[in-house]
DNA sequence: TCTGGGGTCCTAGGACCC
DNA sequence: TCTGGGGTCCTAGGACCC
């Protein structure tokens, strides 16, 4: 067994902390922020919580409580967080050079090489220097697998006591600890596992430590085992320090209001499609099969439809055209009319680096001919005048098809026109 | 629940081959 | 047809994550 050691620091609320660092004056006030459409409540500040409002809540059912408790709520900004999210990883890649950016908010850092510091004061000047740098409270677990370091920094966000910070390293009361633990909170542990160990009083993280491997592995497979090995202090789960690259890329969005014309439809896919290859781009990736979906709303007591329909594309391309004629064909292929639609998605995979694709005698490669360059300057347009100062006609001009965001906040960070003013 | 979007991994079972 | 064994590859579905 390897003595590692991982922190994971994880941002507090972070979409809502977002939002409140450029509105200072909400540093009190319950802060909600929505899911696209506007759906429901994906973030929300301490003091929404303290309402009792649970995530994934219907934004409309609380209407009536924002002016009661003063509520201000917000769209979701992804710009936005997106770039305050670059910002903390940078000032946490100051502290270590292995770092884990796991999720939009969330990083491992690997501590193995600082046994010799004390833990529990580097993880206070973290703490610190990432809330002056970037206005964002963190909490910041430590300990021997990624698995107990999660523990560990939702231990140090639950307790104000621990100022954000608590190392499970050799602590004594280690057992006592992950008793406190329940089963569904452990990192691997969704509804249906903890459903099933329930119902064999495997309740908290602890009992769960206990229980025979093979029991484990046949009842929530090799998943499952790892968890269990990682809580008893075995790292077996990868740290990943190199960007791996994307095995598929998604782009999907619910409709505002419910489409069930072909030509709607079709400059929805248009758009899913160009981003989902924008982000291909972003990455320096190709990729050559490419499906289309859709689907009705099917909470709605109404005649239901779900369907997909995938293309090969001859030559693995990121060239936004390639697919855009796919995705139309696919498209029609699997569009029935009279239903009302409440979802389009593009997904593209069998995705490969640039430079691995190979070579065709017949067709043009894509970084050989003119189309990555055009790419290049489509891309860099955008970037540099907004999203979708160039886009594809197919994209439409109607697009009534798209989300609702009543409540977005201005893009401070990445639109000069919404910069904040100091007065 | 009247519900968001974007990902990953694992397994079972079918297709196909010898 | 009262039907062998074994391997690989692919896909659908189910679980998980943020």
């Amino acid at each position: 067994m390897r003595n590692e050691i991982f922190a994971l620091v994880d941002c507090n609320n972070f979409y809502a902390s977002c939002e409140r660092v450029f509105q200072p004056s909400l540093r009190t006030t319950p802060i909600g922020v929505l899911s696209n459409n506007d759906g429901c409540i994906v973030a929300m500040s301490k003091e929404m919580k303290k309402l009792g409002i649970s995530r994934g809540k219907p934004a409309f059912k609380i209407f009536h409580l924002l002016q009661k408790y003063n509520i201000k709520l917000f769209s979701s900004n992804y710009a936005l967080y997106g770039d305050m999210s670059a910002r903390v990883m940078k000032t946490l890649s100051q502290f270590t050079p292995e770092m884990e950016v796991y999720s939009i908010d969330e990083a491992f850092l690997r501590l193995t090489e600082f046994q010799h510091l004390d833990l529990n004061e580097y993880g206070k000047e973290i703490r610190d220097t990432v809330f002056k740098w970037t206005g964002i409270p963190v909490s910041v677990g430590i300990g021997r697998t990624k698995t107990l370091a999660k523990i560990a920094a939702r231990i140090a966000k639950k307790y104000s006591k621990f100022n954000g910070v608590f190392n499970t390293i050799d602590h004594p009361k280690m057992d006592k600890i992950l008793e406190t633990i329940p089963v569904e909170k452990v990192w691997g542990i969704g509804r249906q596992y903890a459903k099933k160990l329930k119902k064999y009083g495997i309740l908290n993280a602890y009992k769960l430590s206990q229980v025979p491997e093979y029991w484990v592995k046949r009842q929530l497979t090799v998943v499952g085992l790892r968890t269990v090995r990682e809580l008893q202090g075995d790292s077996c789960i990868d740290f990943e320090m190199d960007i791996i690259p994307r095995k598929e890329v998604v782009a999907s969005r619910s409709f505002g209001i419910p489409i069930t014309e072909l030509s709607d439809l079709q400059e929805a896919v248009a758009s899913h499609c160009t981003r989902a290859v924008e982000k291909l781009r972003e990455q320096n990736l190709v990729a050559s099969y490419v499906t289309v979906y859709l689907t009705t709303n099917r909470f709605k007591n109404e005649p239901q439809y779900a369907n997909y329909s995938s293309s090969t594309l001859i030559v693995p391309s990121a060239y936004t055209p390639d697919f855009l004629k796919e995705v139309k064909i696919a498209l029609k292929r699997i569009y029935r009319p009279n239903y009302n639609y409440k979802k389009v998605g593009v997904m593209i995979s069998k995705i490969m680096h640039q430079n691995n694709a190979p070579l065709y005698f017949f067709y043009p490669n894509y970084l050989d001919d003119k189309r990555k360059d055009i790419m290049d300057n489509v891309d860099a347009i955008n970037k540099n005048w907004g999203t979708n100062t160039i886009r594809y006609a197919a994209s439409g001009t109607k697009q009534k098809w798209q989300m609702q965001r009543e409540f977005l906040s201005p893009s401070y960070t990445t639109n000069w026109d919404e910069l904040p003013v100091v007065r």
